[in-house]
RNA sequence: GGGGGCGUGGUGUAGCGGCUAACAUGCGGCCCUGUCAAGGCCGAGAUCGCGGGUUCGAACCCCGUCGCUCCCGCCA
């Protein structure tokens, strides 16, 4: 027989059905056992009379929760049943795998343990519809990145993640032994990026890996997470990035709406808002003096640039003055952005950069880069670069390389703001911290 | 790297100088004509993270240490 997934027994009344899944709760009665199952779909109640199948019966009260089981039964509608107004009457229950117990904790219960303990138990943990749900939208969401970016003349790319020279600034980079020498991870494919714009593929997009050797202790940072990046060549400043940016995730937030917009509302009490076009874009100056305004005082040093308390102080003016959950904020000043981010050609101490921000939360930077090599150099050369482990990339801009520019996003930082989750450590399948590689 | 907070049965909490350390949930047993957040009764389960100190007396105060967590720095 066939296995039939929960949501779909209501349209088998009266038919015999196998279904597989875990055993959530056994109400235990004198002459009735319940068993409620739960598989990726849903809960269904089984209904057992003991006195017809004693043996089972005895097998059945021995079942911890948790337990992976397959059943058969004859599927009855019965009003009185508050779970979905239908059961399975029991005719036949193979235990796949008992649970023991107690389990380590109670995934069903009013509390959860702290996230740490959870992690420990991760594969327990993720049973619960919640986690369940967070990683339905992740598929939903990343099926939607990549068919926007087909739809609009990206290719998949995969670039690798072991590099012989540690690019940008090396400060966070994971060194590793590679036979007789070393390499390092890659904490961005961004250089790899830019060669498919070297190579002439004008649109490049990839999800991928990123290793950063941060010691973060933060609600959302990651020594290794996904990112999702693009590159586009042939466009007439960092604006051109921001419009498919905007237009991408409109895209994204759409589909996931449609495809789990109940189910967020319902689990994790959440209404997804799709944005409007186009998003607020603040230059950093503006933003600065916006905050300032507000009553903000940004930190001794900070003159250029916004701390995260300064980040969310300018999310709650757009969101007053635009009703927007997301802001650009533009045009950084050199100093607090990478050798390859084009300059201003009217003011060469700003660059056409821009980080976005979603409800207050940095989920993603971008620019326009640098694509004239002597510019290029130069550039590195004023941020107190040498120019030698860098020479493969300055090279990809020797033989025609076209104006060109992109962004970097988490995939879990996205997440954890579509899905107003608290912590990053709920947005990824298995998280890794400084002190976190197991499991 | 800097700073704050928290470590008490499996889990989540209460207790904050003088108790046989409490409650909820889970777990085990018994009872219950169909339960459904099931219910009722009984029971097991904690040397209060670890080490030192103060005190007649420490889960409680002090110091150290470890673990977790959050914030800042940095970033996605």
């Amino acid at each position: 027989m066939e296995r039939t997934m929960i949501a779909e027994l209501s349209q088998c009344i009266d038919q015999t059905v196998k279904i597989s899944g875990w055993l959530q709760v056994l109400r235990d009665q004198k002459s009735m056992q319940f068993l409620i199952l739960r598989d990726r779909t849903g809960l269904v109640q089984v209904a057992h009379w003991k006195k017809g199948n004693p043996e089972l019966a005895e097998l059945i009260s021995t079942l911890g929760t948790e337990s992976a089981l397959t059943v058969t039964g004859k599927v009855v509608e019965n009003p009185s049943v508050k779970l979905g107004g239908l059961e399975i009457q029991l005719e036949t229950l193979a235990v796949e795998n008992a649970a023991e117990a107690p389990l380590p904790f109670e995934l069903t219960g009013d509390v959860l343990p702290n996230v740490d303990f959870r992690m420990d138990w991760r594969y327990l943990d993720l049973r619960r519809p919640e986690p369940l749900l967070v990683f339905k939208v992740q598929t939903t969401l990343e099926k939607a990145a990549r068919e926007f970016w087909l739809q609009n003349g990206f290719m998949e790319i995969h670039s690798p993640k072991i590099m012989g020279t540690p690019s940008e600034s090396g400060a966070e980079l994971f060194e590793l032994k590679y036979f007789d020498g070393k390499a390092y991870l890659a904490q961005s494919p961004q250089f790899y990026k830019q060669m498919g714009m070297a190579a002439g593929f004008d649109r490049v997009f990839e999800i991928g890996p990123v290793f950063r050797a941060d010691p973060s202790f933060t609600s959302r940072h990651m020594t290794e997470f996904t990112g999702l990046d693009f590159e586009m060549a042939w466009i007439n400043d960092h604006h051109d990035v921001m419009d498919m940016i905007e237009r991408w995730l409109q895209y994204i937030y759409q589909a996931v709406k449609d495809e789990h917009g109940e189910a967020i509302k319902e689990l994790l009490g959440v209404d997804l808002v799709v944005p409007s076009l186009p998003f607020p874009r603040i230059p950093m100056l503006e933003a600065i003096q916006i905050v300032k305004e507000m009553g903000y005082d940004l930190p001794e040093g900070k003159t250029k640039d916004l701390d995260p308390g300064g980040e969310r102080t300018i999310a709650q003016h757009v969101k007053e003055k635009f009703n927007h959950d997301f802001v650009f904020v533009t045009d950084w000043p050199i100093t607090a952005r990478p050798f390859y981010h084009m300059r201003k050609p009217e003011d060469p101490s700003l660059t056409r950069s821009f980080d976005l921000l979603a409800n207050g939360l940095e989920i993603c930077t971008g620019a326009q880069r640098e694509h004239r090599r002597a510019m290029l150099e130069r550039q590195a050369l004023e941020m107190g670069l040498t120019t030698e482990p860098i020479a493969y990339y300055l090279d990809f801009f020797r033989y025609g390389c076209p104006p060109h520019g992109g962004m970097g996003m988490g995939l879990s930082r996205l997440l954890m703001v579509l899905l107003g989750l608290p912590n990053i450590r709920e947005a990824v399948y298995l998280f890794r911290g400084p002190n976190r590689l197991n499991p």
